[in-house]
DNA sequence: GGGAAGCGCAACCATTTGGTTGCATATCGC
DNA sequence: GCGATATGCAACCAAATGGTTGCGCTTCCC
């Protein structure tokens, strides 16, 4: 099979390819959680934004939201992003080992032509 | 600072979440690039709606484009691929030491109530 | 030279996205 | 209980996205 193993993660890249929600994941990045207005404060953006911004990132499995009491609380899960990166590198490994075959490929058929 | 030091690779998140452009990565993995047209058979496609998504892979630094007489030929780069990765790492990483941080402020508060 | 192949550009259309406002509902604290 | 706070849901709107078709230009090849 020429395809990558693990299955694609583009519901991640695509809830990475916002700069809003980038934001909003390094906001999110200090422990502990936080709540939906605490979040919006200071985007320059409506809660109604932000919350569907964090419906995004939710469904994305970067986000998990617990209903605490009168306030939802969101945190971030990290696991997500560590599986984009595992596919990237097999990605890009994957390809590198197609262009060592073609290296040594090319070396077999004319050795003086391929320094 | 709280941010990470690199920039984010907002458009090369962007350009992977869409799984038509993965896949059309994943086409031009073979070395030796491909035209258009080739590139275009087998998607149930129009040649203009993939070039389009060949000018976001492009824009995003993720595929070249270079004229060969008649004909462009389309090749990947990964190069934008590692940065990607370097990225998720790299955010990883904080959050992690942030975390990391906290777990040790919390057993110097109270060590036997976090073993 | 002339037909065919390959591509880019522009116009156009349907759908999704990103954002707003308004309102209803649930919860906290006094 | 009651006012204030926090959220969710629905309707709505502008702009971007993803796709099409048609046309024109360049390049190959016979």
């Amino acid at each position: 099979m020429a395809s990558t193993s693990c299955r694609r993660p583009s519901p991640v890249f695509a809830a990475l390819g916002d700069p809003t929600r980038v934001a909003l994941l390094e906001r999110l990045r200090a422990p502990g959680g936080r709540n939906l207005s605490a979040l919006a404060v200071g985007t320059g953006m409506s809660r109604q934004a932000v919350s569907k911004h964090l419906g995004v990132l939710t469904h994305a499995g970067l986000v998990r939201a617990s209903s605490r009491g009168r306030d939802t609380v969101y945190e971030l899960d990290a696991a997500p992003l560590a599986e984009a990166a595992a596919w990237l590198d097999e990605f890009r490994a994957l390809w590198d080992a197609r262009l060592d075959r073609l290296d040594t490929f090319l070396h077999q058929l004319a050795p003086e032509e391929t320094p």
